[in-house]
DNA sequence: TTATCTTAGTGAACTATGTTAACAAGCCGA
DNA sequence: TCGGCTTGTTAACATAGTTCACTAAGATAA
C-alpha cells in the first residue's frame, strides 16, 4: 500500500501498474493478487487509509467559537487537500466509486467527515449565529466550496499555495458573512 | 472525434480505448495516427469541441442587473457541467493537462471563459453592487464555488439533480449576500 | 506518357498491462 | 508423518498504445 500511494504519486493515476509496485517491494505481480482481489482492491485500502487519516485531520479541530468552528474546518480541509493530494484525488476525485465498499469501521470513517461539518454547523445554528436553514444543505454548499478550491489547485498548476490560502480565505469570510444572522 | 466522445461516455475515461473508436468508424486503429499524434492529441481535440461550447453556453448569458448576472453565468456553468459531463471531467477534472496544447485561436476560447466571469464582476463593481474587492479575487471563488458543485455532482451519484440545484441556489445566494455592499 | 511524390489506408508486431492457471516450498495442527 | 494452508513463483492470455513495413490511388512534374 505505500509502494502503491508511492508510485501514483510519482507517476499519476493513469501511469500506475502494479508490476512496479511488485518490484518496488521486492515481489513477483501476481503475489499482490494474494492479499487483494484486483488492482481496484489496492487503491481502495489507500482509499481506505487516506479517509482515517482524513477524519483525524477534521477531528484536530477544536475552535470554540462556532462560526470560527466552521471556518477552521474549511482551513483544515483545505490543508489536507493539499498536503495529501495521492489521497484526496483517491478519494474525492478520481475513484470515488470505490467508496461503497470495505468494512462497516470504514464506512463509518467516511460518514463520519461529514458529520463532523453538519456538527459545526448545527452547533451555531444552536448559538443563534446562523439564519435558520438546513444545516446539511448548508454543510453541502461549504463541502462543494472547499472542494471546489481543492479540486481546482490539485489539477491547474497557476492554482498555486498563495492563490490557494487567498481563495480559501475570501471563501469562507463571503460564505459566513452571507449566512450570518 | 464524436465516436471518441461517445466512447469515454460509455465506458469511462479509463475504459476507453482507440481499437473500438476505429472500429466505430470502420477503419483500422492505426488510422487515427494519421490524424492525431497519439492518443493524447485526439482527446485534446475533443477538449477543444468542449470549450467552444462552454464559451457558447456563457456567451449566451445576457442577464442586464449586474449581480442577477452573475449569479446566471454560475447557474449556466452548473449547467453546462452536468448537461456534458465528458466535455467537463476532460477540461476541468481528467485531463488539464492538455490545456496548455493548441492552437492560438483555441488558446483564446479558453482563456476568454474565465475572462466573462471577470468581466461580470468589474460591471457589478462599476455599478457599485460590491464591496470593492480584486475582481479576479472574487471571480476565483465564484469558480471555485461551481466547480466544486459540479465536481462532486459528477463523482457522487448522491449528488442528484434536485440537490445540486438547491446546493446551486443556496451558494450563489450566500456568495452574493457575502459581498453585497 | 511516365516517373515520382503525397495521401490514406492496412495488418503484423512490440511492449506493457491486468489477470488467471498451474505449480512449488514451507509451516502447522492432527 | 501427513495433509492442508499460506506464500510464493513462472508461464500464459487478452487487451492496450504504438511503430513499422507495406499497398493502392491520386496529384504533379518532366
Amino acid at each position: 500500500m505505500n509502494a502503491a500511494g508511492e508510485l501514483i504519486l510519482e507517476r499519476g493515476y493513469d501511469g500506475f501498474a502494479l508490476r512496479p509496485v511488485a518490484e518496488r517491494i521486492g515481489y513477483s505481480a501476481t503475489t499482490i493478487y494474494l492479499h487483494f482481489a484486483d488492482k481496484d482492491a489496492l487503491i481502495a485500502a489507500v482509499i481506505d487509509e487516506g479517509f482515517g487519516r482524513f477524519l483525524r485531520a477534521l477531528q484536530a479541530v477544536d475552535t470554540p467559537d462556532p462560526l470560527g468552528r466552521i471556518a477552521d474546518l474549511g482551513r483544515a480541509y483545505v490543508r489536507f487537500g493539499l498536503e495529501n493530494r495521492v489521497y484526496y484525488q483517491l478519494m474525492f476525485m478520481q475513484r470515488p466509486d470505490l467508496l461503497n465498499v470495505g468494512s462497516r469501521e470504514h464506512q463509518r470513517e467516511r460518514t463520519g467527515t461529514f458529520e463532523i461539518l453538519v456538527d459545526a454547523v448545527q452547533r451555531a445554528l444552536d448559538a443563534g449565529a446562523l439564519r435558520p436553514d438546513d444545516p446539511v444543505d448548508y454543510s453541502r454548499v461549504l463541502w462543494a466550496a472547499v472542494h471546489g478550491i481543492v479540486a481546482l489547485a490539485v489539477k491547474l498548476p497557476r492554482f498555486d499555495d498563495t492563490t490557494v490560502a487567498r481563495t480559501t480565505e475570501l471563501m469562507l469570510d463571503l460564505l459566513n458573512r452571507g449566512i450570518e444572522r
